[in-house]
DNA sequence: AAGGAAAATGAAATTCATTTTCAATTAGAA
DNA sequence: TTCTAATTGAAAATGAATTTCATTTTCCTT
C-alpha cells in the first residue's frame, strides 16, 4: 500500500480526477469513532455483547481503512496485544460484513480481504502486479454502461466485480 | 447451465445483440479436432508426451466448452473412464492453461473454473445466482472505457475481470 | 523389436486459507 | 449478585489446490 492519497484532511471527502473518483480513505478519528457508535448500537440492538476484543478489532480495522486480510489484521493487532486470537478478528470481521460495516472481496491472489463499507460505497479496483497495491475508483459512465449490457441480456444486476490487473504509474516507469 | 444458445451451428460464429456479442459456444466436431491436433503439435514441439489420459480428457473438456471445475470435469470423464484419476485431469487443465488452450477463473463462489480459449478471446461474465448459468459476454464501449479510466491514473491494464451477479432473465420472471 | 531415459500417472499425502468445535470465560439482564 | 446466553481462543476440521513418490508409459535410440 505505498500509493500517496491526494487528500488527507476529512472533509471535502472526495477528489476528482476528470470524470473518476477516487475515493478518500478514512481514517478520519471522527468518522472512526462514529462508525463505533452505530456498531455499537446496532450490536445492542440485536442481542449481541460489545467486548473489548471486537473494541479493539473494529478500531484498528476502521483505521486501517484498507482492503486488508484476516490474517494481516490479526497480526497488526497482535503485536499490541498478544492475547487476541486471529478466530475472533476472523469472526469480528464476518460479523462486521454481515452487519453492513464491512465488505468481503476475493481477488486473483485468492485471499479474502476486508474493507470498510459505507453505504454509498460502490467501487471498482486497479490492482497493481508490481508492487500489490490496490487503488480504488468511481465512474458514473461505467456503472451506466453495465446497465445498459445487462439490459439488453434481460439480466438484473445485483452486483458486481470490476478489477484491472496490470502496472501503476510507479512501477510502469521503474520497469520502463 | 440451462441457458438457451442463439446459434448452435458452426459458422457464423457470433451472434450480434447491439453492441454486445454474445460468444458462441464450441462443442463444433471440426473445430474440436482442429483444437487436438494444434495441442499435439504443442505437445510434441516442447517435449511432453502425448498420452490415451490427456487425448480423453482434452476432448471431453472441448466438447464442453464451459466454465468448468476439474472436479467436475473429473466426474464427467469418470463415468466412462474410471481408471482416470483426478490429478491427471487436474494437471492436464493447468498443462492446458500454461500452452494457452484455456484460461483459469476464479469466480464469487471461489471455485477455480477453466474455460478453452482461442486467441482472441477476452470476454466478461454474467452469473445468475438463480440458476448458476454462467452467460459471456464482449462489449467493445467498454473496452475503451476501461482503457480510458486506467490512462487517467496512469495505470498500464494487463488484465482485466469483470462479472456481473444477479438474476437472469428466467429467474428474475420466476421469482417476480 | 528391445532397451533405456524422461515424462506421465494416480493414490495418497500435504498445504494453506477458511471455518467449526468445544471448553472456559465474560457481558449484561434479572 | 446470580444466571444465562454470547463470546473467546486454541485446536481441530474442512475443502480446494497442489505436491510427492512409486509405478507405468511413451517414444527415442540402438
Amino acid at each position: 500500500m505505498n500509493f500517496i492519497f491526494l487528500d488527507r484532511t476529512c472533509p471535502p471527502r472526495l477528489t476528482f480526477i476528470m470524470e473518476n473518483r477516487r475515493r478518500h480513505k478514512p481514517a478520519c478519528p471522527r468518522k472512526v469513532s462514529e462508525k463505533k457508535e452505530q456498531l455499537k448500537a446496532f450490536l445492542r440492538q440485536k442481542g449481541f455483547k460489545s467486548t473489548r476484543q471486537r473494541d479493539i478489532i473494529v478500531t484498528e480495522f476502521l483505521k486501517t481503512g484498507e482492503h486488508i486480510t484476516a490474517e494481516d489484521l490479526y497480526r497488526k493487532i497482535n503485536r499490541k496485544n498478544r492475547e487476541i486470537g486471529f478466530t475472533t478478528v476472523y469472526r469480528t470481521l464476518k460479523l462486521l460484513t454481515k452487519s453492513g460495516f464491512a465488505t468481503e472481496r476475493l481477488f486473483a491472489d485468492n485471499l479474502t480481504r476486508y474493507e470498510p463499507l459505507s453505504a454509498e460505497d460502490h467501487h471498482d479496483h486497479l490492482i497493481c502486479l508490481g508492487c500489490g497495491s490496490i487503488m480504488e475508483f468511481e465512474n458514473l459512465k461505467m456503472e451506466r454502461l453495465q446497465k445498459k449490457i445487462a439490459d439488453e441480456f434481460g439480466f438484473c444486476i445485483i452486483t458486481h466485480k470490476m478489477e484491472f490487473y496490470g502496472y501503476c504509474r510507479e512501477c510502469r516507469d521503474k520497469c520502463g
